[in-house]
DNA sequence: TGAAATGTTGGGGCG
DNA sequence: ACGCCCCAACATTTC
């Protein structure tokens, strides 16, 4: 019986898994991951914690199969030849990754080897979305709609037929590394995940979403990021109920969802087009900008001690969950752009390095949008005012007092804009602004002046 | 997937 | 009764 390799990247599941499908036809799995140092040394503790958490999970579901997970350190090809060799299997396969690296990764490995790459990180491949002219889609709205029109791949059902694997290979153990609380790795918590949202807060997401107070969103992103969710299967369901949807308002809900879903397809696709956006902003005429080099406002913005308590809640939550709710994204993204203008590349790497969901293309497609430097990008003038989106989105101020607990004493009226408390007030809290809370880094009405005059100068 | 500035309207206080 | 002012409330424009 003929041997296959299972090369496990970011596609942590049993569950409609085109690479395991195709193994699985042509004989026994050997379901491989490779440790690789290039990806390993950029610090993220979290995130590989998570990813660790993963590989467990997914060894025990194979060992309950009667397979197991063969765990290799080293450059990727070079390991590839060895179990090739050690296992005699014919070829190896894999779903697509569509970043820069990973695709110098694998094209490598191609030259090289038997691989063989299979869609199933995205939807439709990348592409296979192209204007008339068969140029790269850059805005969102018509790639939606092309996106939308495709005929849809269905997940498949159930495990592939006939799976059985190869008896395995040494290799080495799996690091060990709590996973992060809030956030249980594996296919199992995603699949379970999944169905608690769409049978829970989806049909009020359009609205819920946007709540921080509220669990409105999936928190379903690391899970997508690992390929722990297979897209396809996210999105038929999500489409599914689109359709089967008597209550317009549920309908809307599950619409914004399968749209979000798109929004991530959307961006890998422009990294995929657009490599260069990695380094430099995909709009031409804003790569110019006089950036200013803060490192001390750069600071309270990562440890969230900016003075404004609802971007220092989300930058505290993503530090302690390594998750952060998305409008509170475009939140601390447009202060740190917009109010201190520094660099959105600066944002980018903070968030990269404490992310679950971490992944180049949605992440760098996110912060070139609050920049209003890339694709279908906010307009540069479009400033959030943090205490105003504050109000709107956390109008009690339970996130901010959920993660910024010196200010759970703060009354309602005053939770948004602390500073402007008096002082007899503050005195009697015992939250003096400026010694138990920080005072505002910055000044919002001056900050958007100076950020209005630094772009309109490009 | 904004917010601020500016313009318009209309009710009410007042002499 | 009338004109005038103020200013909320809403709409439009601008950044």
């Amino acid at each position: 019986m003929s041997v296959n390799i299972w090369w496990i990247r970011r596609d942590l599941r049993l569950h409609d898994n085109p690479a395991l499908l195709r193994a699985a036809e042509q004989g026994a799995v050997l379901p491989v991951f490779i440790l690789d140092p290039h990806l390993l040394d950029r610090p993220a503790p979290m995130r590989q914690a998570f990813l660790f958490g993963g590989l467990r999970q997914l060894d025990a579901n194979l060992r309950n199969l009667g397979g197991r997970l063969v765990l290799r350190r080293g450059e990727p090809t070079e390991q590839l030849r060895l179990l090739l060799s050690e296992s005699g299997a014919q070829s190896v396969h894999a779903l697509e990754d569509y970043s820069p690296y990973a695709r110098t990764r694998d094209e490598r490995a191609a030259r090289e080897l038997p691989l063989h790459l299979h869609g199933g990180v995205t939807v439709h491949h990348p592409a296979s979305l192209r204007k008339a002219d068969g140029r790269p889609y850059t805005v969102f709205t018509p790639f939606s709609k092309n996106w939308k029109a495709l005929p849809f791949p269905s997940a498949a059902a159930g495990l592939p037929p006939g799976l059985a694997f190869h008896p395995g290979l040494s290799g080495e153990a799996l690091p060990d590394a709590a996973a992060p609380a809030g956030f249980p790795p594996g296919e199992t918590e995603a699949l379970r995940r999944m169905d608690a949202f769409l049978d829970g807060a989806a049909a009020d997401y359009a609205e819920g979403r946007n709540r921080l107070d509220l669990d409105g969103t999936s928190a379903l992103s690391p899970y997508l990021r690992f390929g722990m969710l297979s897209p396809r299967l996210a999105c038929q369901r999500a489409l599914a109920r689109a359709q089967s949807s008597g209550d317009s308002a549920a309908r809307k809900g599950y619409e914004t969802w399968l749209n979000e879903l798109i929004w991530r397809e959307f961006y890998q696709a422009i990294l995929y087009e657009f490599p260069r956006v990695l380094r430099e902003a995909f709009n031409p005429s804003l790569r110019q900008i006089h950036w200013r080099d803060a490192p001390a406002d750069l600071a309270a913005w990562q440890a969230g001690r900016t003075g404004y308590p609802v971007v220092d809640a989300a930058m505290r939550q993503l530090s302690a969950t390594g998750w952060m709710h998305n409008r509170a994204r475009m939140i601390v993204a447009s202060f740190l752009v917009k109010d201190l203008l520094i660099d959105w590349r600066a944002g980018e790497a903070w968030f990269m390095r404490h992310l679950l969901d971490g992944d180049p293309a949605a992440n760098n497609g996110g912060w070139q949008w609050t920049a209003g430097v890339g694709t279908d990008a906010a307009p540069y003038f479009r400033i959030f005012n943090p205490v105003l989106q504050s109000q709107k989105f956390d109008p009690q101020g339970s996130y901010i007092r959920r993660w910024v607990p010196e200010l759970a004493r703060v009354p309602d009226a005053h939770i948004h804009a602390p500073w402007q408390m008096p002082g007899m007030l503050q005195a009697s809290l015992a939250v003096r602004i400026g010694s138990d809370y920080p005072a505002p880094v910055v000044d919002h009405a001056l900050a958007r002046e100076r950020t209005l005059a630094a772009f309109k100068s490009k």
